[in-house]
DNA sequence: CGTTGTGTTGATATTAATCAACAAGTGTGG
DNA sequence: CCACACTTGTTGATTAATATCAACACAACG
């Protein structure tokens, strides 16, 4: 059972808190205790929340990159893509993902929600300031983002080194492990045999650096040996976890 | 000529400045003007500097993540393995670059030195003081992070969508823009048309996600096309850098 | 002067991409 | 209610890109 964190923890949401903005679903920052209640609404202040319908971009790559984004709810997929259409998608960034942090003038990849999603909007150019005025954020942040690049690299190693049945292993148990990039920090949500999957094949195609054509047949193939069932095309279970740990890690 | 940085900036180093370890070529942190030279004897102390021969590894992916490290010379290859041998360098870490930041009691990869380098190590568990006593130290990791962050998803970019000439040809330009991952925040280095490869075939290969035949392949074609010369196998001259450029972006 | 490591080149195999057809579901309007 | 188009996913046949297997060239080194 891969575990990257040394110390997981659970993002606190409005399940369980009051919502800070009154416009917002969740906290606007998922920074767990680190910011104290009293400090929400100043904070809330600051945040602009605002929903995007299923397949509508809210981030374009090569875009002025004004703003930095927390996602509070839904799923995003992001991407960078080449001149001829060629498209890769970078990750999925779900509940409490930040996006647009780096220091470059434009975005350097775009975002488009895969299902419903509410998004806070805090302005790029005052974040320096929202940082002074909530120290804890940094420290967040940096957790955050050296995690993700954490992530990245195990996704390096899928695109550089991994076949197609490898790939889609390693996929369906990251979903299953609730590692589909949700808050950085949160891992280890119990893991589920039954695996959600809101992309399209297309989409499952660009993140494993595969054609949809590829991805359907190798679906196929593993349930032809039992490894999973597909109830419907957006539903996976996961039938044989030791068999697709030891694929994903690249035995057998 | 790509640039993903709002503000180029460049590191300082023992060339103009004090050596403040006393032990270490340059300084131990790479934080611009951030930290003051009067707390560099202090900042020192925490510093542990070490050498690492060529060949040597100095992380071994799995071990108990006790040190982060900050390169001031030479060049590591940071690397993932999957059991059955396959392996995916990660990226290449030159001057300035911090290694083992993330939130894990485990190195997620390996890292090996590419030439003779020296390495400042710092105890992980101090790093919250040490945090503490340089606040001007997490913003410059979190900028760090973040632009990482961004070199990763081109990579990644790389990998999955990309053919073998586009990939040698985004590696090569990459290499003469001087991003092979120096000082995160540290881009925008001259363009030299002559390339040093420090790093063998091998390490070209699991960096970009091919085997050493094709990257010798592809090289021979790229020079039967006068795009590029190789006066030694550790040295190539870019001739047509737009025919290059437009290859590495998808054209063509 | 052989040995070893690194890089190149050639012949062949294999994986995944491409091209093509079809099936199933969804929504629309008649 | 049912044709109809349209989207998404699956499956089959073939191709193309890269990997694999193999031989060889060359330099560094003991």
């Amino acid at each position: 059972m891969a575990t990257f964190h040394a110390r997981p923890f659970v993002v606190e949401t409005s399940h369980h808190l009051p919502d800070p903005c009154g416009l917002c679903d969740v906290r606007p920052f998922s920074v767990c205790s680190a910011i104290e209640d009293r400090d929400l609404p100043r904070l809330a202040a600051l945040a602009h929340p605002f929903t995007v319908e299923p397949g509508r971009a809210f981030i374009t790559e090569g875009d002025p990159a004004d703003n930095f984004f927390n996602v509070t709810s839904g799923t995003a997929k992001l991407f960078k893509m080449l001149p001829d259409g060629r498209r890769q998608i970078t990750g999925f960034a779900g509940m409490g993902h930040f996006l647009g942090l780096a220091v470059s003038s434009t975005y350097a990849f775009g975002a488009e929600a895969v299902d419903t999603m509410r998004i806070c909007r805090f302005s790029r150019p005052r974040l320096r300031a929202l940082i002074e005025d909530f120290p804890a954020l940094e420290r967040r942040l940096l957790e955050a983002a050296s995690n993700e690049l954490v992530v990245a690299q195990e996704q390096m190693l899928l695109l550089g080194r991994k076949t197609a049945r490898e790939r889609l292993a390693s996929f369906l148990i990251a979903r299953a492990d609730g590692q589909t990039l949700g808050p950085s920090g949160c891992v280890h949500i119990a893991r589920s045999g039954r695996v959600r999957l809101p992309m399209t094949r297309t989409d499952i195609a660009d993140y494993l650096g595969l054609t949809i054509e590829t991805v359907s047949r190798t679906l196929t193939r593993l349930r032809a040996e039992r490894l999973i069932e597909i109830p419907t095309p957006a539903e996976i279970v996961l039938r044989d976890m030791p068999a697709l740990e030891s694929l994903a890690s690249g035995l057998n």
